[in-house]
DNA sequence: AACAAATGCAACCGCCAGGCC
DNA sequence: CGGCCTGGCGGTTGCATTTGT
């Protein structure tokens, strides 16, 4: 698919537009085994054709293995609307407070459908004012309020006590101890497990060229189905309650996580946010 | 059934900030 | 200190799909 603007001159002869499944395993594959330190040099060490800045975005995006598949929930929806109220078009600030997502996904349903909802509701109640994106993020860049003040978000007063942290939250949104535990694009910073356990499947650099040499049409043509039902590119039923389960594993030991997990009460942002600046603040103390 | 309009979303782009030399 | 390089962010685009007529 050609997507976005005219191709630059220098990205002649690369791939654009949807990735295939095979582009897909080869880029899993290889971050799998060599991590992503140069997303530039990437693409040609992996064999793919295609810019980095392209790979980079198909597995932030989609590849990763931490991703949350499936629709936003209403608990998932009322938080970006909150989070919008307090950070404006900031979708990666907002992702780092919602496991799983990405800011180009929350981005999307904001686009799409919260807006439209808000607008609606703001039709519906004119006496009610949805703070705009750009009023957000203006007027809170601006003059810092004084303590005692109150942030009104969508019918949702936020006290504003500078001993509580959260307008440096709103300043220096700290990263999410998803960020923290495997990075930002979902990788350790060090790939040290031999076994390639991503998405269950079996996938080595080395041995994508055996495959690929040796592989029947029939095995090829298999395989691939097994990724796009692992991607969700293939609707074989259960795949979405095994990463459920993927998911509720991984919320052991987690406050943010459980917490949006368990009860994402949309009321209760502050806590949220108090969870977030108080598991940043024990990283960088664990990590100093 | 066929066509048009609306919607959803993956992927593109340019710009900017931070790190390195 | 300034230039270059890279990663990351936010805005935009257009194809595919869904819905309406």
């Amino acid at each position: 698919m050609g997507r976005g603007r005219a191709p630059c001159c220098e990205k002649v002869g690369l791939n654009k537009g949807s990735w295939t499944p095979e582009e897909d395993v080869r880029l899993i594959s290889y971050i799998r085994k060599h991590g992503h330190g140069n997303w530039r040099a990437l693409p040609k060490q992996a064999g793919l054709l295609r810019c980095g800045k392209s790979c980079r975005l198909r597995w932030i995006n989609y590849l990763r293995p931490d991703l949350k598949r499936g629709n936003f929930s209403k608990e998932e929806e009322d938080t970006i609307i909150n989070l919008h109220g307090l950070l404006g078009n900031k979708w990666s600030k907002i992702a780092s407070c919602l496991p799983g997502r990405t800011d180009n996904e929350i981005k999307n349903v904001w686009n799409t459908h919260l807006k439209k909802r808000l607008k609606a509701s703001h039709q519906f109640h004119p006496s009610t004012t949805p703070s705009s994106p750009s009023s957000g993020t203006t007027s809170l860049s601006g003059d810092r309020p004084t303590d005692g003040e109150v942030l009104s978000v969508d019918n949702f007063d936020i006290p504003l006590d500078s001993n509580h942290g959260m307008w440096e939250l709103i300043h220096d949104s700290p990263l999410s101890p998803l960020q923290q535990t495997v990075d930002t694009t979902g990788v350790p910073s060090e790939v040290t497990d031999p076994v390639d356990d991503i998405l269950g499947l079996p996938i080595e650099p080395e041995l994508w060229g055996d495959f690929e040499s040796s592989a029947s049409a029939d095995e090829k043509q298999g395989w691939l189905t097994l990724l796009e039902e692992e991607l969700g590119l293939f609707d074989g039923g259960d795949s979405n309650e095994a990463e459920m389960d993927t998911v509720a594993e991984e919320e052991d030991g987690d406050p943010v996580r459980n917490y949006f997990h368990r009860s994402p009460s949309s009321a209760s942002t502050m806590q949220l946010l108090d969870s977030v600046v108080l598991n940043s603040s024990e990283t960088t103390e664990t990590n100093s």
